[in-house]
DNA sequence: CATCTTGGTAAGCCATACCTTACCGTAAGT
DNA sequence: ACTTACGGTAAGGTATGGCTTACCAAGATG
C-alpha cells in the first residue's frame, strides 16, 4: 500500500509492461497475456502484485476480469519522486558552489 | 541508462534506502554501510547498480569515495511517471463518464 | 443440465539477485 | 618502507522470485 510496494512492483519489466497496457485502456487478463511471451497464470500473478501495491484495480464482466490502472497508486510514486527531486536539485546546486566533481 | 534501468534499480528496498541517504547529502561508502545491516561489499555492489542506472555519481576524496545523487537520473523517472499519470487520469475520467451515462 | 470460456490458485522447477568471505589496490600516516 | 584505512572485485552459497503445468470455480451458452 505504501509507495515502497509500488516501486517494488514496478521494478519488474513485465509488470511495467502490464501497467502501461492497462494505463492506455482497461483490459481483460487474456488480452494482456496474448501480448506477452508468458503464460496466462503468470500474468495473473503479476496482476496480483500490481493490485496489492494499489497500482491497478479489477472488475468482473461476465467470466472476464477487466483490469484498469489506479490513479492513487501513481500519486504515491509521484509524491516520493517530487520530494527527492527537490532534495537532489538543492544539493546539486550546493555542490556546484563548493566545487564538486563526478566520475 | 533508460528509465527502465532506473526503475529496476530502485525496485530493491536497500537501494532505495541508499539513494535516499545520498539524496540528503553525499556520503562515503563506509558511512552508508554503517547504517545498514549488510556488509560493506554488499553496499558497494548496490552502489554500482545505482551508478550504472545513472542515479548516483561518485568522486574520490583521499582513500574514500563520496557518492551523490544525480539529478538527470531522477528526471527520467519523472518523465515516465508524468506521461502515465496523465494517461491514467484521462482514462479514469472517460470511464466515469461512460459508466454514469450508460448503465 | 452439459459444455465451453475465463481466470484465479497450488505445487514445483529453475534462474537470478543478493549476501558473504577473501583478496587486492591505492592513499595517507608514522 | 611499513602499516593502517578505505573500498572495489572475485568466487561461491542461498534465498527469493518468476515461470510452468495441473487443477478448480464461476459465469455464459446451447
Amino acid at each position: 500500500m505504501a509507495y515502497q510496494d509500488a516501486f517494488t512492483a514496478l521494478g519488474d519489466p513485465t509488470r511495467r509492461h502490464l501497467f502501461e497496457a492497462v494505463a492506455q485502456r482497461p483490459r481483460a487478463v487474456g488480452e494482456l497475456a496474448a501480448d506477452l511471451p508468458i503464460s496466462r497464470p503468470a500474468v495473473s500473478q503479476h496482476l496480483r502484485v500490481l493490485a496489492d501495491a494499489g497500482l491497478v484495480v479489477s472488475r468482473a464482466e461476465g467470466t472476464r476480469r477487466i483490469y484498469a490502472a489506479r490513479p492513487e497508486g501513481l500519486a504515491e510514486l509521484r509524491d516520493w519522486l517530487d520530494r527527492y527531486w527537490t532534495d537532489v536539485l538543492d544539493r546539486f546546486a550546493a555542490e556546484i558552489n563548493e566545487g564538486g566533481e563526478d566520475a
